[in-house]
DNA sequence: CTTGGAAAGTCAACAAGACTGACATAAAAT
DNA sequence: ATTTTATGTCAGTCTTGTTGACTTTCCAAG
């Protein structure tokens, strides 16, 4: 949109191959991109599950359980299980809200901190070092052509967390 | 390493903020990038792993069990059940090696190519369109970013399929 | 030639983590 | 007072990953 002008969309003329080699990309490139996280994770028995939540939470701290919903697209009783586990063993932190008693917030705990800090910080030297090797233009362009990718709700909450700590 | 010089890396300040929005940006997109297959595959009650199976062998027609299990990166008995209900299906065809008769050859039938050109044209016009809307440019950075993402076997097998088919 | 190991594949049983559905509780909203 | 909302729980199913035990086939060393 910015400095492609009008005319650009036109000119793309994109094979089947073309798109098959994207398709792949993004297959190989998800299982490094969860590679690291998943070897810390296996070895105190969580899951990519237990990743995401502490992510979010870390993410948006202080958030409801609905949020926290909305954003990971998955069941509540799906998250509960895996919720219950990290508030068991110390992780994560449940309160009932101020102003909606039904509402729980989620919060992190030392620990739960310290393991999110573990996790992504394996996730994000990988993808520093993805971006130092492919320099600057290539990460604008990595960042946009993922944003087109997503659906629209997703798309929705990416850019509102994206906003919302800038 | 193209057009970027020698200087290019260093000049790259990454904060935690950026790499963050990356990795979140990995994860929409990646839920973008398979929402409209799974969505055809519940309807027939296959899961993502029948997409990957179907797509590799269509790929590399006449492969082996071993090689599937290779690049997909899974057990042999994992494998095993999802191949057992897509030839039961008649949508793959296992034929016993003629030089080592211990290797299943792999196939589609007319029926499996079917599914997987539905399965595959789906994925394709989420990744045209993504393509078309981020510019040409950016479709380049994309696939030099995810291309360092890899773990070092992803590479080597995303690029020994690159190569095996242009 | 035979025997023993390696390789390819199959069968069985189990676990994680997703799902649905039904139900309970508490609090807010109407 | 009734309904809706937010959350939690129990039970059961499904997909897809795991490990372990097994068969068939091949090959190579004695």
């Amino acid at each position: 949109m910015a400095e492609s002008g009008t005319s650009g969309e036109n000119l793309l003329f994109l094979t089947d191959e073309q798109l098959r080699k994207g398709i792949e990309a993004m297959f190989f490139a998800y299982r490094g991109f969860t590679a690291d996280p998943d070897r810390i994770l296996a070895e105190m028995s969580y899951g990519r599950a237990h990743h995401r939540a502490l992510h979010f939470i870390n993410r948006s701290n202080g958030t409801t359980v609905n949020n926290l919903l909305a954003v990971l697209g998955v069941t509540k009783q799906s998250l509960n299980r895996v919720l219950r586990t990290l508030i068991a063993d110390g992780l994560v932190e449940s309160r009932i809200g101020q102003r909606d008693r039904r509402e729980r917030h989620l919060f992190l705990t030392e620990n739960g901190a310290a393991l999110e800090r573990q996790l992504s910080e394996a996730q994000r030297a990988r993808m520093r070092a993805a971006y130092r090797s492919a320099g600057p233009d290539a990460v604008a362009g990595f960042r946009r052509v993922l944003e087109a990718m997503m659906d629209d709700a997703s798309r929705a909450q990416y850019l509102a967390l994206k906003e919302s700590k800038s």
